[in-house]
DNA sequence: TTATAAAATGCAAACGATTGCGCAACATTG
DNA sequence: CAATGTTGCGCAATCGTTTGCATTTTATAA
């Protein structure tokens, strides 16, 4: 019943009494075949139900119109937004987009890396995972000539172009809104681990302080892992100093999200007595309450941009010209819980 | 400098004086090859740097090693987390997984059918686009004998293996647990789009409220399109009626989160006065104030359980036995938004 | 030592599309 | 009318692996 025999181009060949090659040609619309041999092709595949076969043409001419990603994991919302914005332009270029998650596992991104270039991806696009320091894995995919790129998560120990948003900017930006909602004792949650991300937001606080003249007070900067939990330990600590904050800027929302519970508990009024911002607008920020201000990181711009540059470099002649660094404006959310002044 | 020559087995074989059938067996591990002969010949790849060429060893055998997702959106909670859950087992089986999103574009949903096909995918994996009513598209899938699953966004229009979850049962829960909080006044958000899943939600409604002996109220069901804003109306709407509900079931959390905000400000208290639940336990229900009672869908499960049965069909012989229908059974998540009593 | 089985490897044809080159047939120009 | 150009298409090699069917080598038995 089902017609089971996979249909080639051969078979168009053969019932229009033509070769393969011209076939192939005036699918592939070919200047150099008629348009009357065009129709009757095109016309003779759709009868016969023809599939064209990618992998055979993958294959002949190098070129598999596939992109692979690869994130730390696909279900944070950032990184799904990255994907979504990476998917779009790629599909639009009919470019396929194979995904792939490193846990933060190193020894799983090398993997994934080497499975990728097996598949003859024809570029990579990927954020690092936390414990990434060596990069032979990333440098062997430049060597083979196949296009990298890297976002968010990047790193200067490899010449590669890469996508990544202002952090420093982004916790100045805030630091700022806050002394200008008058607030003077201005505490951070940070994070010990090596990432850089945290570094610079540290370094956007502390620089906003001293632009406005207020003293670095090291009893209001505490480090934890950023989580809810964390959040709220680092937030009873800074309730047992003889004078409270009287505003809080975690690098984290979840952070920000643990502070606020204890604030609440505390009947400690938000913004009034302390106003509260997190980093990285997640989703539930907006639903919080009050609803949370934050730092929203351009998730889906991210995935367009990073996918732009990318495509840009996969046309490009030159493939070896200078790697690109393009680093996002990350944009201030003002939302109640840092809104003093009624405007 | 680079060495820009793609090495074959076939260098391999030249290096070894052996032929590249040797080679070919020897990396594949096939047991009528010699120890001596595998060792040498994993030994020389290395040395030479070798690097498979997936799209060949494809194109002979018929089998990418690749499966085909598509969802409506990748950055919405719910399908980020299923295509973890896929990417996951993908992975250890050795599998790459494309992705692939609809919009829920009809037109787009086709073509990315066909260019999944073209792309050789071992086997597809899809949500239904909400529009997506006629499925031909799939149905050729099924034809060229390329396995498939639906997932969440099912239809018995076609004869598929498909997961999905019970939304009867999970309204049914929610409504039963309100009733056990003491409601009886327990008004109900749906929406009037033809997707089953909120007509199956509003059956159970129905069906709880009658095996707990509370009459069906026609002016406590309010259809909507679930977003943030008509929930916000819907309530209001609710506020007007001669007698208050004392419990809000709505079949989104957005709705649910929209009556929330209209709740607190009309001073109403949530859970004493008016009892709210919502659904989907999307990320920002537990962070909402009061936290927000809804059903958590098992994202994560229904992507590990879909690929499983997704891998389960394409290893059996026989492809075209019986397709399985599994049916999730959805949690409620108990949270302050909705509890009374103390325990 | 010879016949026979078992083990290890080689040969060559796929898989399906693409493309450089060549060759007709026909049109154009002087 | 010869020389040249243009148009439309065919030939055959190629991409890198895999695999059925030899063929050779080695081990075992008679």
């Amino acid at each position: 019943m089902a017609i089971k025999t996979k249909v080639t181009i051969h078979d168009i060949a053969e019932k229009l009494n033509i070769t393969a090659s011209t076939v192939s040609r005036a699918l592939n619309d070919n200047p150099r075949i008629s348009e009357v041999t065009k129709k009757a092709v095109v016309k003779a595949a759709k009868d016969l139900n023809y599939q064209p076969n990618n992998i055979a043409a993958a294959l002949r001419n190098g070129k598999s119109h596939i992109i692979g990603v690869i994130v730390p994991t696909a279900d944070r919302s950032f990184f799904a937004s990255v994907v979504r914005g990476i998917e779009e332009i790629a599909n639009n270029l009919n470019y396929k987009v194979i995904i792939c998650q490193s846990y933060d596992n190193y020894e799983k991104e090398v993997q994934t890396v080497d499975a990728l270039l097996s598949a003859r991806v024809d570029g990579i696009i990927a954020s690092l995972g936390k414990n990434t320091e060596n990069f032979d894995h990333f440098k062997k995919v430049q060597e083979k000539g196949v296009p990298l790129i890297l976002f968010d998560r990047t790193s200067d120990a490899i010449e590669v172009s890469q996508i990544a948003i202002d952090d420093y900017l982004g916790a100045y930006k805030v630091v700022e809104h806050l002394i200008q909602q008058g607030c003077r004792r201005i505490a951070h949650f940070t994070s010990p681990k090596k990432v850089s991300i945290f570094r610079e937001r540290l370094r956007g606080y502390a620089e906003a302080l001293r632009d406005y003249g207020i003293p670095y007070d090291e009893e209001l900067v505490v480090s934890s892992n950023l989580q809810l939990e964390d959040g709220r330990k680092s937030m009873e600590q800074l309730l047992q100093l003889k004078e409270m904050p009287d505003a809080v800027f975690s690098s984290s929302d979840y952070g920000a999200m643990g502070a606020m519970q204890v604030l609440k508990e505390n009947n400690i009024s938000i913004p009034q007595q302390v106003a509260l911002a997190g980093f990285s607008n997640e989703p539930f920020t907006s639903f919080t309450d009050p609803p949370l201000t934050t730092i929203d990181q351009l998730s889906i711009t991210m995935g367009t941009v990073t996918a732009e540059l990318f495509f840009d470099q996969l046309k490009s002649e030159d493939r070896m010209k200078q790697p690109q660094k393009i680093v996002l404006k990350p944009q201030l959310i003002i939302r109640k819980s840092t809104l003093r002044k009624e405007e």
